[in-house]
RNA sequence: GCCGCGGUGGUGGAAUGGUAGACACGAGGGCCUUAAGAGCCCUUGUCCGCAAGGGCGUGGGAGUUCGACUCUCCCCCGCGGCACCA
């Protein structure tokens, strides 16, 4: 399919220069121009670019669909930055490659615009978050052309356009009717300084995620949407995409599928019955104590009479504290005895029932049974309060002996002992052997537990969508609901879609733990769809993730049919918003089920790695969701992103760019003195594409230098010239390697083959021909599209007259042939005793013959030889031979 | 504590187990120029040496191999994820 070039080709081609062909793309403009002014043709481009429509292709009838999608952006802040144009870049180069090999390429933009994010900068801005997200588009748009990306500009979305979040909120309409969206009232993360609820993936190290302050513990009733039910779903997965093996481990340990079995306990003299969460059962016979969380509903009303005001008070100060200093105060093990005992049915033993704060009510069953011998944190508990230690199984460092010292503690593999029937098996045998038993007596029953926790999907915030919920009081009082468990509560119907976020004065945040849309009866009074008695709507909106777990759907259904939407401002107003369709855009469905049949799963997606316990698992559950819709629009996948690429991060000054570190950098000013392909090159040669970077300037001299000294050899390219083998294995090991090296996201060391490429035809004084010429520009034209486009309508014109041309960036990818990569000379380097001592050249044809090399070699090394034993002679044919004394 | 990734010149970085340092940046020297800038040419891991040449070199230590930046084990350092998760 694609173009083989040979020395033949170039001669056949020469034809076509006569200099007088005319195309209809426009190339002509710049002639004569000698010489390179990057900002006159970057924006001539962009705009012929955009104009022409040529990176929008026609979704219905393409013939080779290749989605490429780069996470979109947060538009808050100032701007898009060099961190953000490094990740674009790569990504763009991806697509643009793509296209030259034959891809019909779908490379879309759009803003993650809605939520807290956008919300917190409009407030330290003091601006309206409707107005900022104007004003933040316009600038990011502005931004995201001059980089000369190829997006498709007729496709942009914005989470926050009401024809966006009208099917946000569709999808939580869908969750509740699935009964995956359920509202209880739990102890939830709640930051201080945005004044909302977070999710637990939103709290890193006990803080909030953007800001950094401590997360204290609240009750509240919030909504939730159970991720836990795809737990299963969402691990599996994980072994069928090719993901960076980190994100999957992250996502794998933050699910945290665990096997266990919750064990039954009486209480001695009572008819309670204490139920823990063990994953080590095999260590049963050493069990000694017990520990309630102080949430624990037995805690108190275990506490025997004398010791009942102690358990109280030890309860009422573990509760005062937040998570936080729980951990920390964690240090020092804390506890109080509740006075009553608990019956180990293995052995008979009596084990004393305590109450201690590190013992977590959230997970497992609020309450562990201690084997101090086999876990440290028991250990430090039972040394600190005197209870007895007993080993039941002896490790690889075979100590047998009493355990006393923290460092004897044995929590790895080993066998057991002091252990009736588990003696002598390993561990994972007596596991299963005990479940088994247990299981069996009726002491306990296997349990799976998981990490991961339902996902809190509602804040307290303004700038979101609204959850589309509507709740009538007289419905719950009759025990009327949309779901039997949710008396109450019903979702707004699908033609009452959007729920609008109406325009308010006192849009920032409160406090008080409700949405400053609670304020306002003319957003939330409204009459229940049920039975039209007057009925209050949920206030609160939904987390900016919900926004972005379904964008890539969106953007194939903008204009229906693969028709192109035409951008006015009264569609992108919410007011003006109708349900229906306006001109050809169709509002009436989320996304259009034959497009994503055609175009998804996505290709290729990229983005960071920092969204890997985020974004990039919430996504992956509302897309299973979608999957399993009885619905015509039931998605045929389960998994939208079967290729992940995580780019490195770009930091500046040793840190991730931020505002408040006042460390970011803006591309403005380089793309104005360099031009964006200069930018654009320099960004992607600092490393290896997975790799980041510290963004320094100061090479960036040298990158323009490369490309003025590209401009001024292309534009003095040569017609006649008869290309020795040397030069034509020259650019077909170039292509071979560029070819390569785009595949594994290695763009430093394409740019550097083609530097070397460049250097050899400019060092030996070569002209370059016009064959060289276009396969260099070529190659260069996912890196430089601008300098590409512009010099390739000065190299090649367009062959032919009749024929459209849509310039560099339609061309076909050139193919190297193998028969000129075989040299005719090698070099085979000589060792004695692996130390390098000369080299030989040989002919290729000789390579296998071992004794001439052998011969030739021996000469080189004499010295090194001469009285010496040879005791062995390896050859590597055409590399290396090494003798070996 | 557990898991993952990484450690190579002054700097960013190259190297299917086979010539370590490609390609750049920076630096030094030269040409051109009245001058500056731009451009071009040369040198540039380190030590000894005028040179020819040689020694040493990929965080440290051992090992496998004819041969190790690359594979194995131990240790040190940096970065990222998880974490009183029973």
């Amino acid at each position: 399919m694609n173009k083989t070039y040979s020395a033949k080709a170039s001669r056949g081609k020469q034809d076509y220069n006569s200099g007088e062909i005319e195309s209809k793309w426009p190339f002509d403009s710049a002639q004569g121009k000698q010489t390179y002014n990057p900002t006159a043709i970057e924006s001539k481009w962009q705009a012929i670019w955009e104009k022409e429509k040529i990176f929008s292709p026609d979704l219905t009838n393409a013939q080779n669909p290749y989605y490429t999608l780069m996470m979109f952006p947060y538009p808050s802040a100032e701007g898009l930055h060099v961190g953000n144009m490094y990740a674009f870049t790569g990504a763009d180069i991806q697509g643009r490659y793509m296209r030259m090999k034959g891809k019909d390429v779908f490379e879309p933009i759009g803003l993650d615009g809605f939520g807290i994010h956008s919300e917190n900068y409009a407030i330290k801005v003091g601006r309206h978050p409707r107005e900022q997200a104007k004003i933040s588009q316009e600038n990011f748009y502005r931004q995201l052309r001059a980089t000369g990306n190829a997006y498709d500009w007729t496709r942009t979305l914005e989470t926050y356009d009401a024809d966006y979040y009208k099917w946000t909120q569709w999808i939580f309409v869908q969750m509740f009717k699935k009964g995956l969206a359920y509202r209880k009232k739990a102890q939830v993360n709640w930051c201080p300084s945005d004044l909302t609820v977070l999710a637990d993936e939103q709290v890193i190290d006990g803080k909030c995620e953007r800001d950094g302050s401590t997360v204290e513990k609240r009750d509240l009733e919030q909504w939730f949407f159970k991720i836990t039910e795809y737990a299963d779903e969402l691990l599996n997965g994980l072994n069928q995409i090719d993901w960076p093996e980190k994100i999957k481990i992250a996502q794998k340990q933050w699910i945290g599928k665990k096997i266990g079995i919750n064990i039954k306990y009486k209480v001695d003299d009572l008819e309670d019955t204490i139920e823990v969460f063990t994953t080590r059962p095999d260590t049963n016979f050493g069990a000694t104590f017990i520990a309630l969380a102080p949430e624990h509903p037995l805690a108190l009303k275990l506490a025997t009479a004398e010791s009942k005001k102690d358990v109280e008070r030890y309860i009422n100060v573990s509760k005062k504290k937040t998570d936080q200093e729980r951990k920390e105060d964690g240090k020092e093990k804390t506890g109080i005895f509740t006075g009553a005992y608990a019956i180990n049915d293995l052995t008979g033993y009596k084990m004393p029932i305590w109450v201690s704060d590190f013992v977590l009510m959230e997970f497992g069953t609020g309450a562990v049974v201690g084997v101090p011998g086999h876990d440290k944190r028991d250990f430090e508990f039972a040394k600190k309060f005197g209870l007895k230690i007993i080993r039941v199984v002896v490790g690889t460092d075979r100590d047998s002996s009493d355990i006393t010292k923290i460092e004897q503690v044995q929590e790895e593999e080993g066998r057991m002992v002091n252990s009736d029937f588990l003696n002598g098996m390993d561990i994972h045998e007596a596991t299963i052997k005990i479940m088994d038993y247990m299981e069996e007596k009726g002491h306990g029953k296997r349990k799976v537990t998981y990490h991961l926790r339902d996902w809190l999907i509602s804040r307290q915030r303004y700038w979101g969508p609204p959850i589309p919920m509507v709740y009538c009081s007289t419905c719950e009082k009759n025990g009327r609901g949309e779901r039997k468990d949710m008396p109450g509560w019903w979702t707004v119907s699908e033609d009452q879609l959007p729920v609008e976020l109406p325009d308010v004065k006192d849009w920032r945040p409160q406090g008080t733990g409700t949405s400053p849309l609670a304020n306002h009866p003319e957003f939330y009074e409204t009459t229940c769809p049920s039975c039209n008695s007057s009925a209050k709507r949920e206030t609160d909106v939904s987390d900016t993730f919900l926004d972005s777990s379904w964008y890539y759907l969106r953007y194939l259904s903008i204009g229906s049919g693969g028709k192109q939407k035409n951008i006015s401002k009264d569609i992108k107003s919410h007011q003006s918003l109708e349900i229906g369709s306006i001109g050809n855009w169709k509002f009436d469905e989320p996304y259009e089920i034959n497009m994503v049949r055609k175009w998804c799963p996505v290709a290729i997606y990229i983005g960071g790695s920092e969204h890997s316990v985020l974004h990039l698992l919430y996504v992956r559950f509302v897309a299973m969701v979608l999957h399993d819709l009885n619905s015509p629009l039931a998605l045929p996948f389960q998994e939208p992103f079967p290729r992940f690429y995580a780019h490195g991060l770009l930091i500046s000054e040793g840190a991730k760019m931020s505002k408040s570190r006042g460390n970011i950098i803006v591309p403005d000013d380089y793309i104005k003195k360099f031009g964006a392909d200069t930018l654009r090159l320099y960004l992607m040669f600092l490393g290896p594409f997975d790799h980041g970077g510290d963004f320094r300037d100061t090479g960036i001299e040298g990158m323009n230098r490369f490309v003025r000294r590209v401009w001024t050899l292309l534009t003095k390219t040569t017609d006649n010239l008869q290309l020795t083998t040397d030069r034509l294995r020259f650019m077909h090991k170039t292509i071979k390697a560029v070819s390569e090296d785009i595949e594994s996201f290695s763009y430093n060391t394409a740019i550097a083959r083609l530097m070397e490429w460049y250097n050899f035809i400019s060092n030996s004084k070569y002209q370059i021909s016009k064959m060289e010429a276009e396969v260099f520009l070529k190659l260069l034209a996912p890196f430089a599209p601008h300098l590409t486009e512009e010099l390739w309508g000065r190299v090649s014109r367009v062959s032919k007259v009749s024929e459209v041309s849509k310039g560099i960036h339609f061309e076909e990818w050139p193919e190297y042939d193998e028969k000129y990569l075989v040299e005719d000379q090698v070099t085979v380097v000589v060792q004695v005793n692996g130390k390098r001592r000369g080299e030989v050249t040989v002919d290729s044809s000789n390579i296998d013959k071992k004794q001439e090399v052998e011969a030739l070699a021996r000469k080189e090394i004499e010295k090194y030889v001469k009285g010496k034993l040879v005791k062995n002679i390896i050859y590597v044919p055409g590399r290396i031979i090494n003798f070996v004394i």
